[in-house]
DNA sequence: ACTTTAAATATGCATATACATATTTAATGA
DNA sequence: TCATTAAATATGTATATGCATATTTAAAGT
């Protein structure tokens, strides 16, 4: 039979307990430490990670990245545009039929390699937080909870 | 001296390491296990995560509440804003002065108690698929990673 | 060659998020 | 009381995200 409303004890055990809730928060405090570091270069966390999967495999389309970050396919096309119109990214035709691949103009290596000591600020502030062991730990959690099955 | 270009060995770091896209890789694929669960119930699990939130504790402020998610103010006002228009919770004073406080419509708690064995089968398949030690210690560095110093 | 089909990307619509700034609200001081 | 101030919430602007659907592009079939 199911309950007429939730129990106190539903409440407290998604509080701190449910994984979406444990997860985005933690997406958010990480999220906000990365993107203050990366600010005097005007680019955030999110549009690093694009440039470093790009210049990592420069000739990955679209579609392909989208799998390897587990995102929507019409998300990626949305963030990549923006990387275009700053400049840091031009979208050139794929070896495949139909698809496009990001590649860094001049501009975007340049922020890149810019960014790449910034970044390393924050990564550092991460695992000395956790310290190293759980950091590492942590990492294999993440990696295992992006691959959820739909 | 900073390097003029990402080398190889950043790019494979960064892939492999960087927190805020594993993080965010991981928020994304259990936020999306959460919404396909609630979907019959048009609702998404971070608004199910403030009916919750509101319900536990029916005096808290709309800063408070933000405080407790980790969240800013700004986001907390639009998404509760939100909930109101769809009938779920209505905005009352609270005691201190200037706050409002977010409480639950009848319509609200009927979705809420509906939406609680939806939630049970999403966090039950997000246990198993790590298993139950994993997802402890899962819970614990989440909580962690969300408490980074700014 | 022309049509059909299938694959890939793009767009419409909606929510979530954050920073900077504005507005509101009530306490405080003159 | 009235002006000032401080606290809380709201709004402007921008990015990130996903689902449903449209468009584009090129292969396949006739």
């Amino acid at each position: 039979m199911t309950q007429k409303t939730a129990t106190r004890k539903d409440l407290i055990d998604i509080g701190s307990n449910c994984a979406a809730l444990r997860t985005r928060m933690a997406a958010r405090g990480v999220t906000r430490a990365y993107d203050n570091a990366l600010r005097p270069l005007g680019i955030k966390i999110t549009q690093f990670t694009l440039l470093v999967s790009a210049k990592y495999d420069g000739s990955r389309s679209i579609g392909d990245m989208a799998d390897f970050l587990a995102m929507e396919r019409s998300t990626l096309t949305r963030n990549l545009k923006l990387l275009a119109e700053m400049g840091l990214i031009e979208m050139k035709k794929g070896k495949e039929p139909r698809t496009k691949v990001p590649v860094l103009t001049d501009g975007g290596e340049d922020i890149l390699a810019r960014a790449i000591p910034l970044w390393r600020d924050a990564q550092a502030r991460v695992t000395s937080h956790l310290g190293k062991a759980r950091w590492q730990e942590a990492r294999s959690l993440l990696t295992d909870l992006s691959a959820l099955p739909a």
